[in-house]
RNA sequence: GCCGUUGUAGCUCAGUGGUAGAGCACUUCCUUGGUAAGGAAGAGGUCGUGAGUUCAAUUCUCAUCAACGGCUCCA
């Protein structure tokens, strides 16, 4: 017998060899047909592998992350089957589930090409199997008899993955013809998966290195019922409808050109309203906290960057030089170097700590091609940018007020949905990625940690994501279609410093290096702005929104009114439009509530009668009258505010 | 950069080896209408670009550019 505890405690003996469904039935039918793994002792577990010892338990239905991940990941291998029935001979690598939702599986197709038809068929296959009721059944293999399996099979990949497997720890799992080395765990059987859907085919580097060979990669979706898979599609239409290229487009925020370039987003004149929008914001809170606004060229000369480090390291994303009067010059990738410069113009003291210099500084990046999305990746970007100098002593306060200046940011935009992540060095590629100074990463790797410790602030940690010169907190965020991209970074510098000599002369009269902190809450004004787009789905608050007021008249017989309206709202430092266009009043409404204006003011006989205003909010409808007065007072207040509505 | 897909009017999209169509947007006219689309007429495209095949190419082939979905890389 077996002593099996449950997670509300209680406990129950079952014979030696049960397993997780036999325990779900003896609960009920029910619940054992919904059984899709369990936890045991801690590691997820099939529901069909028998149980020889004592031991906790959790079953684990859909309703739970692993249970989806195992869902998806048995999915992976239904549609394994389904390619090697369709594509004999296909060679796999490795089919894990997403976190995000669904699975993918790696395959070396030889010369063959799989397109969008290939995928209906395959999907039909899957459909077809699954309804076989096929159970995943598990066998443990002897390392040897694994290798000579795959040897046989002439299958490389798998031979890779057995390479660093131990004997006693290789399984196989089958279900139907389909057999594959997997560690699994799987669900009991095919049926369970109802909704089908392969989404999209793709390329992937052999392991992920750019040097490899690149495989197919299939993705592709499952879900217990065909509701679910139903609700995930519109899921995805609403989605797409978010998304900032779309609302950029129809909003009049930016376009992009051939003639101008890839990744050379040209800024319309309603995105222009938000940058300096963010700009003003951007000043009033530098200025609060002390800092100095300074402004750079956007070239500098190779030199620079080889003091700086960035050609060794950089050089890749920079645009290639341009060669004057025998010197070659960059295009700034970064603004970092031109204020090292700035605080080497002078002698400095600790007196002068900390220095704090800020600019809104245009920097050219080379992307690769491929990588270039929307607003969200360019090439030409405005970094909301500042370099912090201090004393060691200093840090930890200077850097606990940019991750304070963060806060204050997202809290004004409502930014809720985000994950602060500690990004650290690699030690494996130091002196390639990373300047070569061992302990000083680890030093200041573990100052920042402390800061993020003592603010309370949640964070994650993350190998290997570090800027060249120090470690970094990033703020990850995740575009409407689950890209994630860093928003906004808060770097600490030590290598800088000392490779251009900055100096301060100390208390007792000795020099010091000074720390530095890059920084950039509101990342770039590219990313922020596609973020910012994708965040309210286009309807900015009113303090940001390109058109403040849009008044409406009835019909022609009030355009006066209005316009007296609208000027009285433009002298109050509103951004306010009539719409004169010879329409009825219901599709001036429909329009303008399309183009996402906050306050539609509808003008007719009543409100000029009574100098009034009727009040339509964006998204909610009629307010009903009110004075113009107290509207123009109130939206105002909105503004200074800058309510986050 | 790599793999795959796509490229027709400002936008969304039909379509064809014999020099192109719809809806919305736009212009003009009628209408002067009270909270999400009033009516009519009109204008607008050398079908991404370049070459090839063909009597004939927007349609077939190749190249190239760009966008999109991923990979790699990153604010």
């Amino acid at each position: 017998m077996v002593n099996i505890t449950f997670p509300d405690g209680a406990k129950k003996e079952f014979d030696k060899g049960v397993t997780a469904l036999d325990i779900a039935k003896s609960i009920s039918e029910g619940l054992a047909r919904k059984v899709i793994a369990a936890n045991i002792n801690g590691e997820v577990w099939d529901a069909t592998r028998p149980i020889n010892e004592d031991a906790t338990i959790n079953l684990l239905t859909w309703n739970e992350p692993d249970g989806k991940k195992t869902f998806w990941h048995s999915s992976a291998h239904l549609m394994a089957e389904a390619v090697e029935a369709s594509f004999p001979g296909v060679k796999f690598w490795v089919g894990p589930p997403l976190d995000s939702g669904g699975f993918y599986y790696d395959m070396d197709l030889g010369d063959r090409k799989l397109s969008e038809e290939d995928l209906v068929s395959l999907e039909k296959k899957m459909n077809e199997l699954a309804k076989t009721n096929s159970a995943y059944i598990r066998k443990e293999m002897p390392k040897a008899e694994a290798v000579q399996y795959f040897t046989e099979k002439g299958d490389e990949y798998k031979l890779d993955l057995l390479s660093n497997l131990n004997d006693g720890e290789i399984t196989f799992y089958t279900q139907g013809r389909f057999t594959d080395l997997c560690r699994g765990p799987h669900i009991p059987n095919t049926g369970l998966i109802k909704a089908i859907k392969l989404t999209s085919i793709a390329g992937a580097y052999w392991k992920g290195d750019e040097k490899n060979k690149m495989l197919t990669r299939v993705y592709g979706i499952t879900f217990p019922t065909q509701k679910e898979l139903d609700e995930y599609l519109l899921m995805l239409e609403e989605a797409k409808k978010r998304d900032h290229r779309k609302l950029g487009k129809e909003l009049g925020i930016f376009t992009m050109d051939d003639d101008v370039g890839p990744g050379l987003p040209l800024w319309l004149p309603n995105g222009t309203i938000i940058i300096e929008e963010l700009e003003k914001l951007a000043k009033e809170t530098e200025e609060d906290a002390d800092y100095k606004r300074v402004v750079t060229p956007h070239i500098a000369k190779e030199s620079m960057y080889i003091t700086s480090g960035h050609l060794p390291y950089y050089q890749d994303s920079m645009y290639p030089p341009m060669e004057l009067e025998g010197q070659k010059y960059y295009l700034k990738a970064m603004n970092c170097p031109h204020h090292h410069k700035i605080f080497a113009a002078e002698p400095k003291s600790y007196k002068d700590l900390p220095l704090r210099l800020a600019e809104y500084g245009t920097c050219y990046r080379y992307e690769q091609s491929g990588e270039l999305f929307g607003l969200m990746r360019v090439r030409c970007l405005h970094m909301n940018d500042a370099h912090i100098y201090c004393t060691k002593e200093q840090f930890a306060q200077e850097f606990k007020a940019v991750n304070d200046m963060y806060l204050k940011y997202f809290k004004i935009f409502g930014i809720e949905k985000y994950v602060m992540r500690l990004s650290l060095h690699d030690p494996e590629k130091l002196g390639q990625k990373y300047v070569n100074e061992p302990e000083l990463w680890i030093e200041t790797e573990e100052l920042v940690r402390n800061v993020m410790i003592e603010a309370k602030i949640p964070f994650v940690e993350v190998k290997g994501e570090g800027a060249f010169y120090g470690p970094k907190i990033d703020v990850q965020i995740w575009s409407a279609i689950g890209r994630e991209f860093t928003l906004a970074t808060n770097q600490v510098d030590f290598a800088q410093g000392r490779r251009f000599k900055l100096e301060f002369t100390t208390p007792d009269n000795n020099t010091d290096i000074p720390l530095i902190i890059h920084r950039a809450p509101l990342g770039t004004h590219e990313r922020f702005i596609g973020f910012l787009l994708e965040h309210y789905a286009g309807k900015f608050p009113v303090w940001l929104s390109p058109l403040q007021v849009k008044v409406l008249p009835i019909s022609d017989k009030f355009m006066d009114y209005a316009k007296v309206v609208a000027s009285k709202l433009k002298k109050s430092g509103v951004r306010v439009e009539v719409d004169d266009r010879n329409e009825k009043i219901g599709k001036k409404i429909r329009d303008n509530e399309l183009h996402r204006v906050p306050y539609m003011l509808v003008i007719g006989e009543k409100e000029m009668n009574e100098s009034k205003v009727s009040v339509r909010r964006q998204g909610k409808g009629d307010l009903g009258m009110k004075d113009l007065d107290e509207f123009i007072s109130n939206i105002k207040e909105e503004i200074i505010n800058r309510t986050n509505e």
